[in-house]
DNA sequence: TTGAAAGCGCTACCAA
DNA sequence: TTGGTAGCGCTTTCAA
């Protein structure tokens, strides 16, 4: 194994020049800055990261806590993920990974054993129980997903309510009077995962304002929860002519539903959802979309995560202005 | 931060003790055993992991290599990261994550710089680039996936060549003669992803050994794929009676391209497909399935590492055998 | 602008 | 069955 002794020896300085040259915490001639390079790439040089993280009490290491539920939308998972671990390269540091079912045990084990020197967690409900073990970490802590109560947190989401708002407002904004909401499974809105009510909020405060009409349902993840959910939209008095999901998974026999019932959208019906875009333009009829930011949110988290670490302390909760995109499946109502 | 020379002191014994203790590698009597478990109890003491790695060269950290490409099944990588964490967490081992535009560098930075004991590395290719350095590592590497030449690598991997003949075969058993093989985008097959291969050869060389007449495309991972493959093999002179589906994502697609087109499942037209069990049950008909066992797989790639962790050499290619679940969506050709 | 050297907390060898 | 202690490779303070 090449050591920085070898690398000093090699470049005829002592260690702790190569390590200054490596960490650039003081001025170093730039001759001397050239020979160590030198010396380090001929060696092949790698610090090893035990060592500097004992002596610095920096592993350069981010704990991301993912969920393992199937009921939320996995892709969407995994773009926050793979946007946090290239976030985080960007910084010279590497991703651990822990599932939530580890709890907040796992979260304190991984400090506690100085093995990441900062936590992002995914999946955050209203009531979250990890919260007090986060705030009492004495290593930042970023959420996503905001708490009931986010005092001493760093928080970053997408802000739900403004997005609720939006979309009320698309479509009224076209005319529809009698909408309604397909959200999350309700084992989402049981859990009291926090993005769900806060949607809902901004759906019916706008809503209210706007003088349309709503009616909200829970939709479990499968055909079933589809054909049940239109079954009761469908055979309402009032006809309904805009549909808001807020349900990645069941867009595609949401779809394939409408369409065996003989309803086209975006004519007979208006459809607009709540995904990631690619999922948005996937489906049939490409969908009018508020687009999920997962790979921005991932990159944020990061960066919360890194500012903190050099002892920044910012404005806790970030909320991402929702952003709306127009495609095929919203128009005006057809009389 | 509570270390290993305050539990010794509260225990009465010597670090070394208290190191013996944790790693049970020399016999403690029992009351020594249990007058130190106490202390660290009652202290909260967790071992400093960079001081243990820098000590005893090991990390307890396994590195696993994920693809980002959204051309694979995202829903199968999600699994299989899970198992692999989870499984990992029961030797004592974390999972550090890397994303495979790292590429053979970061390969190397990690095991250099000794962050990683092991490493796991998901959708490996035929012609894998990454084999040459994953060969050269002085650590272990378990491959998802079978490069052409594994010497010197553990792999693990679905037998596909089993499964594809076992697709041809249930189809054949029912009485079909003439079926189609719908495989992944054609991405993937430029890509020399070793899997298609592998599930081709074993469809085609059963299909001869049966008799069974065959057409094999590519498709692409949207609705306009779809109905260009289907396009295409329903305007076939000689009626297909049986479609093997090698493409998770455009499952869903599909069945509703067949259905609006009259075709029923599985009176007309049978439909197996190649996906893991829980998206075979959520479309609109219950599929029959070959199982892809990801959850299976990624906690066999870290009982590979662990193995080979503890110097232990084996076999180095482990396929597992295919599992073909009959459901709705194949039967008998109706004549 | 650079060097020397004292730890960081743990493991594992050498002794007893 | 247990203790003492020399390092593991690095960072950072103190000194020059």
């Amino acid at each position: 194994m090449v050591t920085i002794a070898d690398v000093a020896r090699a470049a005829g300085v002592s260690p702790s020049t190569v390590s200054y040259v490596l960490s650039g915490k003081r001025s170093i001639s730039e001759a001397t800055r050239r020979r160590v390079h030198h010396s380090i790439r001929k060696l092949g040089y790698h610090p090893n990261a035990g060592a500097r993280a004992l002596a610095s009490n920096r592993s350069n290491v981010l704990a991301l806590v993912v969920p393992l539920r199937t009921d939320l939308n996995v892709p969407v998972v995994m773009q926050f993920v793979t946007a946090t671990v290239t976030e985080a390269r960007t910084y010279d540091h590497d991703v651990l990974l822990l599932t939530a079912d580890e709890g907040a045990e796992g979260l304190h084990r991984v400090v506690a054993s100085s093995l990441a020197d900062a936590i992002i967690v995914m999946d955050v409900e209203a009531a979250e129980p990890r919260v007090p073990v986060l705030r009492a970490l004495a290593r930042p802590a970023v959420l996503i997903g905001v708490p009931a109560d986010p005092q001493g947190l760093a928080c970053v989401d997408l802000d739900f309510t403004a997005a609720g708002a939006e979309c009320v407002a698309h479509l009224a904004d076209l005319g529809h009077r009698d909408i309604a909401l397909i959200g999350p499974s309700p084992a989402v809105y049981e859990r009291g995962t926090s993005y769900a009510g806060r949607f809902l909020r901004g759906f019916e405060e706008t809503a209210a304002q706007r003088g349309v009409d709503t009616v909200t349902l829970a939709c479990a993840p499968s055909y079933d929860g589809v054909r049940e959910v239109l079954d009761d939209l469908l055979a309402r008095p009032r006809a309904l002519t805009g549909l808001v999901v807020h349900n990645e998974a069941i867009l595609g026999p949401l779809l394939s539903e409408l369409a065996r019932r003989g309803r086209h959208v975006p004519d007979d019906i208006s459809v607009l959802a709540v995904c990631p875009p690619d999922l948005a333009v996937a489906q049939s009829v490409p969908l009018s979309s508020v687009d999920i930011p997962a790979a921005e949110l991932g990159g944020l988290a990061v960066e919360l995560a890194m500012r903190r670490l050099d002892g920044l302390a910012e404005p806790e909760v970030r909320l991402l202005p929702p952003r709306l995109k127009v495609r095929s499946s919203t128009g005006p109502v057809v009389a």
